[in-house]
DNA sequence: AACCAGGAGACAT
DNA sequence: ATGTCTCATGGT
């Protein structure tokens, strides 16, 4: 089972995810924050509260003050960090002349520039990169350490930098590449929301074979 | 009623 | 360089 194996099983069983559950790039830009280590459905909560409240818009957010912000985003967990990290993102945003001005510049000097934002590290910057501005980064996630790690392709304690380019080497040669990852991710999540939870649900995975939940991997507390 | 969820940063070792 | 703690709500 190698990395391409993975994706085509995947893709085969699942089919086109059509990823990121945005209506806009800008949606999927804070999106990407409020999920940090937490569960959609709570980000889906206060992603409808910022609907109802009229202010998911770059100025909406940036007009919020944090107060009123933090309490809208409430159910997605962390509202004071998260406030504050999604203002710090819309006053990047604008700083950069927004989508114009965001999809003149190169896809390094844009992470990099993400990065240098405190709140937010290396997997929002790779969700905004691919998903909003779409731009060929693989996205690294708990659910893809986890996976690749059960199938025994990673041991799961690799640092986030070496396992992006290990997925990006792999499709190096591939012609569209933005889809692609867009659509391994999705697939990955969608897989590993039904399947792989850090409890192993595997009854009915597709991908059963080579798969060894709690076996030499960083999972496992007794190797 | 612990445990987990589509992380990141500060700080100690 | 590698651990440990904090941030916080909601679902199981």
């Amino acid at each position: 089972m190698s990395i391409v194996t993975i994706y085509q099983q995947l893709a085969s069983h699942y089919g086109k995810q059509q990823w990121w559950p945005a209506d806009t790039p800008f949606e999927v830009m804070i999106g990407a924050v409020l999920t940090q280590n937490t569960s959609w459905n709570s980000v889906e909560k206060a992603i409808n509260n910022l609907k109802d409240a009229k202010i998911l818009s770059p100025n909406g957010i940036a007009q919020s003050d944090h107060q009123k912000l933090g309490e809208l985003i409430r159910p997605s967990g962390y509202f004071n960090q998260k406030a504050e990290r999604l203002h710090r993102l819309v006053k990047w945003y604008f700083e950069h002349g927004e989508m114009d001005g965001i999809q003149q510049r190169s896809t390094i000097e844009l992470r990099e520039s993400l990065l240098s934002l405190n709140g937010i590290g290396p997997e929002t910057a790779d969700d905004i990169l691919l998903y909003a501005f779409e731009r060929p980064v693989f996205v690294i996630d708990a659910y893809t350490r986890r996976i690749f790690s059960r199938y025994g392709l990673i041991n799961g304690k690799e640092k986030y930098e070496q396992l992006r380019i290990l997925c990006e080497d792999t499709f190096a040669a591939h012609d569209h590449r933005v889809s692609l990852f867009n659509e391994f991710h999705a697939l990955i999540v969608s897989h590993a929301k039904m399947f792989c939870k850090t409890k192993p649900v595997c009854s009915g995975c597709p991908l059963i074979d080579g798969c060894q939940y709690g076996k030499n991997t960083y999972e496992s507390k007794t190797d």
